[in-house]
DNA sequence: CATGAATGAGACTTCATTCAT
DNA sequence: CATGAATGAAGTCTCATTCAT
């Protein structure tokens, strides 16, 4: 019957309130209701709230982070690494609707640590460099590489608060096309 | 002696507070200090936390609103509607470089009021406009008005998130290529 | 060890402390120090300062109404039912010195929820009846019963004022006395 | 135009507030917009809050032993003497619906200074005097004076609430009974 | 004299965290 | 292991009081 860990129950219910609420609206009592789990037995998982978010957040870099660099087209064209890097956001979301918060989180949140921020960096590192040999290719617009991961992740995380708010009720019809839409903005335009 | 007005270095001291911590992590104390004035000065100008968070959106959006709609050349092309669109944003972000905060909060934070998210509409409605026109012109991307905003807009405030975390110095010399970028997002490819 | 629970502690200080100095002066920091518990334990008792303050009011008034009608002696005479009226007072007072000032309380406290208001409407409701069945009797004297109420409950009050301010030590020798006073006061007097 | 002194405004107003809402739930502010002064004003009469409610006080039990004092029939009746306590007790209380607020104030009131005690046994001596005379001429039955005067001015005490109430819209048709009600209290009954 | 803007102490209340059960 | 009662630090907000105008 009980499947779930009292783990995985803590980790699901505060993913969702805090891409909901944020983490500073987010209170212990609030998770532990949610998760059906005595406010205490957080505590015997996490050493606190600031920990526990930060578990989240590297759980969900770290998978994006895998997701990512997982079957990449290393030698494909830029076009192809860039229809799988998007598919991994795609699919990302899809899987975890609340997922993507973390991916909004500025880098400067008060609330993380070094570790997640370096765990962030990794990632970061891996699209930059994506960017880095695709503008060396001459078919990425050549802008510093941080404003193009900021197009295409801002715009998608952007999209994605639509999806979660409920005015966008199933964006897998137009993925092809958003992803399109992402792909002209940082390709190179002569 | 003082030139600014109390109500002024309120107004001024938790717009930065709030962009960088957001509303939850910002407190009235926090306020008070980094406007030097009093904490109970606070209540003779704003009836609550969220009264002066919904003064600080309003104010933030209708400023942008006006902006937009103050010369907007409504006979010119839907490339030149959308540069005079792109300029706004990028002169607004500069006048203060935590005005866009307003701009990303979602409608549906715990804070604002009904009245605050009809501004926002307000906004949202005009861009909307653009982009309904702009497609019946076949010169925009046949996707759902929010969906094409949140490209443009989603996009932008990341980029100005650098800019506030000094990852970028000065954006101006690049803005030209952004925008460029933006369009080619959105714009038809056929 | 702990014989009382948190709950009683609470209710017991923040009654004496109500009584001694009024719903307003008396501060929840206050009834934590008297009670010997944390401020914050307080609230998870009671929703807040007022529901605390009318808990014990509708406890107070519930508990005097329900020694009012046990053994009401419906039917032995006016006199008698006086007495057993009178004796209630006497004995409410004297299990908890306290006790009485909730029945001073003004219906129009700006405290006072609805349902505390006609928890003491019951009592008030009783005590009109015995009036204006011993007014039928020829034995009560012809006024309205609120003022008959107000000339036994007001002075019974104020005695006991006196009692806990230390100005009477023990008035149990005078009970009888004073309870005869307070029927001629009421009783037709021809 | 301007027929009254900022300082009766003041006095005026905070005298309706404190016998509507108590001293701690009445506020400077609330005085100041009740008696069109401005807050800063009222400190140029009183030293405090306190003060204030303390001259009210004192001006309220001054003018009540005055009136008592004056004409008082001393060579009449124990009767007579009463009637004429009782009488200047109805006349008070008609003045000024909220006078006899003052008159129910415990000695014990937080805020009450020891002049002010001082003032106010000023007048229970008198009234104790009327008594301890009256039992000795037979007339007034054999209580504590402090009892006696409680009885009879609890008891008026609590009718007068029912006044400012407004259950009791007019009681001078009924008062003479009330006085005989009074008087039968606390005359020798043999 | 009169004012009301300004203030900070302190009120009510919440909540992250601990710990006895 | 799990809990939730207990706590006190800290948050929002009020208000008695001061003082520059």
């Amino acid at each position: 019957m009980e499947q779930e860990s009292k783990y995985e129950k803590i980790i699901k219910a505060s993913h969702v309130l805090f891409a909901d609420r944020g983490f500073d609206a987010t209170t212990i009592p609030m998770i532990a209701e949610k998760a059906n789990v005595g406010a205490g037995t957080i505590y015997r998982y996490f050493d606190s709230k600031e920990a526990l978010v930060n578990v989240l957040f590297q759980n969900s870099v770290r998978r994006f982070t895998e997701k990512i660099k997982d079957g990449y087209p290393e030698h494909l064209s830029v076009r192809s690494q860039f229809h799988h890097i998007f598919r991994c956001l795609y699919e990302f979301a899809r899987e975890n609707v609340y997922a993507l918060y973390f991916l909004e989180i500025d880098k400067t949140s008060h609330y993380l640590t070094e570790t997640s921020r370096s765990v962030l960096n990794d990632l970061l590192d891996f699209v930059y460099l994506f960017f880095e040999k695709g503008k060396e290719a001459n078919m990425i617009h050549p802008l510093p590489p941080h404003i193009l991961t900021a197009m295409v992740f801002g715009a998608f995380v952007h999209i994605q608060k639509l999806v979660k708010a409920g005015e966008i009720e199933d964006p897998s019809g137009l993925i092809e096309e958003i992803e399109q839409c992402s792909w002209h903005a940082i390709k190179r335009h002569d």
